[in-house]
DNA sequence: ATAATATCCGGACTGCAGTCCGTTTAGTCT
DNA sequence: AGACTAAACGGACTGCAGTCCGGATATTAT
């Protein structure tokens, strides 16, 4: 079907590898600032919230200048993917290749509802990164992640015997899934993860469920 | 069941009233300005589209000061709503209060099948005032006028019978109308409006066509 | 060791939303 | 008309993301 390899949301790795593009390898002040920032990133999330960080105080924090930090993320939403990178793809691995129902071996409609599960789940872990990252980005539709996890979804889909336009059901499927909106959902309206995942069960059943299989 | 009366989203409409507040009358100079700016504004979004529209260009543009134009609108997203007002009413009024089968009268599923349909027209039309205003409004689900979509679907669903959750499937279902959305499927996807409305009334129809009635 | 150079660094700069407060003015009261 | 007051005005100011470019530095070649 798909050839799709882990994608790399980023480079900057927590035990990150320092040298692995293909030409030169990387100067070792830019190894060392990749390190100090990385570090400085984590410290404020941790006081100041992902929303409460930005590249100034990043900066300063770091002690180095601003232009290192863009040249270094490239934006706000590239910081915050960086810092999400190591749990995204853990997140990635385990839906496309690791052991049922969320992985492969399950039936389609069965890894559908663990996605959701596991999503909201990862949401309620690390869903103010991902919504910041969102936040920050011009088109959150074409990021790597999103772009891979609604190839998943409407893979799961035609393999359950979708067969009325599974890119679009796709997409209001993964609508359902967005960060900001599961957020507001558990802090705003208070409602239970529980609650949310038993409501995508619902959903997905009755939108993949009833197909000639 | 509700007592919903006319949101008004914003004060400005068109050919505004200018006096219907409670207390005093609005000030001629006032009233003078918000002409201007509602003016200008709509000049601006002629020539550089909405998001190319700031809030300086419409003071400049209004011969106002800047505090003026953020006195008058609050903030760009009440800038972007107050210029989506007049749309946004009649919309509402007429899935509120027309004829079927977006109006009461017509079956629920039928009315909801339309309510996408209609929406997804709207979006065609004014999609870029409305992703400008959600984009930079901080909370996006608690808008006036997303509540009142979000508890008309939320009606609609538990009329159809449904009764697992109305609440959070109104929510999954409004993400999927949302223009942010919508545009990219259009615009960066090229898929067309007669698909988006055909992929809605297969949705809605497997959510809460199944159920007994 | 020295020179050459590709890369990296830093912080000043721009454009933007939103705030603040001293000043002006429209409406009112005498 | 003249004084009074509440409202409106305007633009300087802050905080933020993102850009730019002259200068510093790590690395490599000789």
């Amino acid at each position: 079907m798909f050839r799709v390899s882990l994608i790399p949301i980023r480079s900057g790795s927590s035990s990150g590898s320092p040298s692995s593009s293909g030409s030169g390898a990387e100067r070792s002040d830019a190894a060392r600032n990749r390190e100090l920032l990385l570090c400085a990133a984590r410290q404020l999330v941790e006081e100041c919230g992902a929303d409460g960080v930005t590249m100034d105080k990043l900066a300063e924090r770091a002690g180095v200048g601003k232009g290192t930090v863009f040249r270094r993320f490239g934006s706000r939403a590239g910081l915050m993917m960086t810092l999400l990178s190591d749990a995204e793809a853990e997140f990635q691995g385990r839906f496309m290749f690791g052991p049922p129902p969320l992985g492969p071996g399950a039936p389609p409609l069965e890894r559908l509802i663990a996605f959701g599960a596991e999503r909201i789940r990862y949401v309620m872990e690390y869903g103010e990164l991902a919504r910041a990252a969102e936040a920050s980005l011009h088109n959150r539709f074409e990021a790597p992640a999103a772009v891979l996890w609604h190839r998943h979804i409407e893979h799961l889909l035609r393999s359950a015997g979708f067969d009325a336009d599974p890119w679009l059901m796709a997409m209001s499927l993964s609508a359902t899934l967005e960060p900001e909106r599961l957020l507001h959902a558990v802090r705003v309206q208070h409602l239970s993860p529980e609650r949310l995942e038993e409501s995508w069960r619902e959903l997905v059943t009755r939108v993949a469920g009833g197909v000639e299989g």
